[in-house]
DNA sequence: TCGATTATATTCAAATTTGAATAGGGAGGG
DNA sequence: CCCTCCCTATTCAAATTTGAATATAATCGA
C-alpha cells in the first residue's frame, strides 16, 4: 500500500513516468521509509492504471532510450490518496520485529555465540543512533517540522532499541535469561 | 525467514505436524511476534522438507480426520536453525514504519482530517501501551527473563511511539508542520 | 435433536514481492 | 581507443504471501 501512496502523492505534484518517480523517491529519501524495488513500483503503477486511479497520458519514444510512459493522477486517484493517507495513520499495525522471534528461540543455541552477535548488533545500532541524530541535527534549521518529526522519530526509535539491546546483552552475558521470577528492574 | 525459524525451533523440541506447530505458536503467543498464516506455514514446511532440513517421519491416517504428516528435524536442519537465529540477531533490519510515509505525504490533504485520525491513533496506541505494560506486570514473577525482555521491549517501543505521536499531533493541531527552521525542542 | 459454531488439517488460486535480465548510451580511466 | 562500470527504463519468471475454500467431527445451547 505504501507504494501506491507514494505514487499518487508524487503524481499529485505533476505528471511523471515510473522511473522518474523512483528518482524523486531517492532524492527525498523516501527509500529510507519504505522498500523501494523497481518491480513493485511498476506493478503498483500498472495496478493503479487498471483501477483508473491514474492514466497514461503519453508515451515518449526515442530511438536511443526505452519508451517512457507518462502518468497523470485522476480524480478517483485523488480520492484514493486521501483515503489511503488517513487509513495508514489510523490503523495500528503490529510491529513484527524479527529479532523478537529469534531471541525467543535463542535459548536452544550456544549462549556465547548469541552474546557475540548481540555485541555486533549493538555496535551497528549505535552507529544508526548516531547517524539518525546527525541527520536530525543537520536539518534542524532547514526543513519543515514534519520532516524533523520523521527524523527525530527514527532517532528515538533506534535509541529505544539500543537500550533494550544493552539490557538484553547484559543478561545474556550473565547467563540469566532463563531465571524465573526476577523482575528486570529493582523498582517494579 | 521467521516462519522457518519457528518451525525448526519447535521441531527441535520434538516431532510435530504442521497444525500442531500452529497450536503451539498460539499457545506461546508467537503469533504476536510474527504473522501467522496457515498458507505460509505449510509452504515453509514444504520448503524445509524439500531442502532436507526436516523430513516426514510418518503419516497418521484416521478415517475421520485429514491425514497428518509428522515431521522431524534433521542434522542439516539443526545447523540451519543456529545459523538463522544468529543471522536474525546480527543483521540490522530497517524499520519501515508505514506511518512515516503517510505523514511525509499528509501535507497534501486537509489538516483537520489528519488531526482527527491522529487522535484516534493516539487513543489506540495508549491502549496498546497499557496492555503491553499489563502483560509485562502479570508475568514478572512467573516467566524467564528472556520472555520478560520481549514483553518490556514491546511496551517501551509503543511508549516511544505514543510520545512521538503526541508531539506530532500538537504540531498538526497548531498547523506548524510546514514551519521551517524551528527546532522541535527548545534545548537542541 | 437440530442447528450453529468451533476445532481439525490441509490445499489452492490469486495477489504481490523479489531479484535479476535486458539493451543501448555515456563517462571516466589506463 | 577500449574496457568497464554506471545510467536510463522496463520487463519477467520465480518465490512467497494472502485469504479463502474444503471436508469432516465434535461440542454446546435451545
Amino acid at each position: 500500500m505504501s507504494m501506491k501512496l507514494v505514487i499518487l502523492g508524487l503524481l499529485l505534484e505533476r505528471e511523471r513516468h515510473p522511473y522518474e518517480i523512483m528518482l524523486v523517491m531517492k532524492e527525498r529519501s523516501y527509500n529510507q521509509m519504505m522498500k523501494l524495488q523497481m518491480g513493485s513500483l511498476y506493478y503498483a503503477v500498472d495496478k493503479l492504471a487498471e483501477e483508473g486511479h491514474i492514466c497514461a497520458t503519453e508515451t515518449i519514444r526515442s530511438s536511443d532510450r526505452p519508451d517512457k510512459t507518462i502518468y497523470r493522477i485522476t480524480d478517483q486517484g485523488r480520492a484514493l490518496f486521501e483515503q489511503l493517507v488517513l487509513q495508514q495513520i489510523k490503523k495500528y499495525e503490529q510491529v513484527y520485529h524479527p529479532l523478537y522471534m529469534a531471541l525467543a528461540l535463542s535459548r536452544h543455541i550456544d549462549q556465547s555465540k548469541v552474546e557475540k552477535v548481540l555485541e555486533e548488533r549493538i555496535r551497528e545500532t549505535e552507529h544508526q543512533v548516531n547517524f539518525y541524530y546527525q541527520v536530525y541535527e543537520e536539518h534542524v534549521m532547514s526543513v519543515p517540522r514534519s520532516a524533523l518529526h520523521l527524523m527525530y522519530g527514527r532517532y528515538e526509535h533506534s535509541l529505544t532499541e539500543l537500550n533494550w539491546l544493552k539490557r538484553l546483552h547484559a543478561d545474556v552475558a550473565a547467563r540469566k535469561l532463563n531465571d524465573i521470577g526476577s523482575p528486570l528492574f529493582a523498582d517494579s
